[in-house]
DNA sequence: GTTTACAAAGGTGTATACACTTTTCCGGGT
DNA sequence: ACCCGGAAAAGTGTATACACCTTTGTAAAC
């Protein structure tokens, strides 16, 4: 597949994000990060403009980039966007779904279950978060799968931002009423669990709390 | 203010690529780029990474960044996408409806049928989707207003690329009947409007032409 | 002891250099 | 006339260089 250096620091970067290994608020100098990679500061700086647009690391003028700590009001809006977009997703996909589409959202949370089984927090989020991203794709809207991609990253560094501990097997059991929602072709009742489990995913963060900075050289190891 | 040079040349390539100066499919060749923006490659390249993230340039690796040239079946996904979300939008913002909100929708209407008499056909386009955007800010939701934004950007792109002659007075007169809705709180109503104003947009689209390609100098002129 | 001034260090912002790839152009062979 | 081959031109991909801003640390002044 061949994939360009810029995109694999994205991608490492992006995870060490997701997972917590970068928190919130930690500076990301680019000569460290380009001494990581083996690569000069060009690359690393593509990357991070990159991964600004995200919304993951925000860039402060000749003071540097920071891994995004979003406050708790944007944390509601981006929320708040989710249940918009997924409400109307899971109606469009109510209406053309097939059996196989239904196999393929079961087998997914059987993965799911066997993540919430485990005890690596940042596997469970990602498999959680991938959910979503597999009924948009689904729906055979790419620009839609996309689009819901970036904001399920964004909620990923939310989530383990604030997260309360536990409630994935919750979410998960609330995947599972939704699939059955779905294969029943129950419009009404697939577009209202979607709409109350985005509430409670978002109900469960603790919004309380600060973060302390880390170092990258650590967290990249 | 003092905006980032690079800053200033993505709003100068994305103004000239909505408003069809640069046409799609054109090479957005790096060098001519920065010897026009008196700038080295460097700061053209960030530009142009940042356009290709907002889908108005596709990057093709080696061989230069050319002016998106969004299918017929991308351009159908991004509206199908437009009505999710801006159906739910609609919802929500009928829910907390002011005067003040209606008067700030009724003045853009004005100055947007301004637009309609005058013949410059970019102004119109970008004043007949600032309407949806201003509903998005009204909302308060940033990130909503954020992402509808971008999203508005791509259809601005898809609708000069693919427009048939005019339409733009039967739009603006559609958005007179839904702030009228809004105004009235009727929330079916409102989101039948806007559910339908998005499909006449898109269905007045001409699926069915080739676009030349195009000078930048010229363009940029 | 606290504060200010200033020098040194570290880091970002932009330009330039250079290797390598793609495209273009021209001449010879068929 | 057409097709292939290869050199030259043009252009992209990455690294490096350097100016400038920001932060840090230190020492003098109060």
């Amino acid at each position: 597949m061949e994939l360009s250096p810029t995109r694999l620091i994205v991608q490492a970067l992006t995870k060490a994000i997701v997972e917590h290994r970068l928190q919130p608020g930690a500076k990301l100098a680019e000569q460290k990060l380009a001494d990581h990679f083996g690569v000069s500061r060009t690359l690393v700086r593509q990357a991070l403009l990159q991964l600004s647009q995200h919304q993951l690391v925000r860039l402060e003028p000749a003071r540097g980039a920071f891994v995004a700590a979003p406050s708790v009001a944007e944390a509601k809006q981006v929320f708040a966007v989710r249940r918009m977009i997924e409400s109307e997703m899971t109606r469009v996909l109510v209406r053309q779904v097939t059996p196989a589409k239904i196999k393929a959202l079961k087998d997914h949370i059987a993965r799911e279950k066997l993540a919430v089984q485990g005890n690596d927090a940042s596997w469970r989020t990602e498999l959680l978060g991938d959910f979503h991203v597999r009924m948009a794709e689904l729906t055979g809207n790419d620009v839609l799968a996309q689009l819901l991609g970036q904001l399920v990253s964004r909620c990923a560094l939310i989530t383990l931002m604030y997260q309360s501990a536990h409630g994935a097997a919750h979410s998960s059991e609330e995947h599972v009423q939704i699939v059955k929602a779905l294969a029943a072709k129950d419009e009404a009742l697939a577009v209202q669990l979607m709409q109350a489990h985005l509430l409670h995913v978002e109900e469960k963060l603790t919004f309380d709390r600060t973060v302390p900075s880390s170092d990258i050289a650590t967290a990249l190891a």
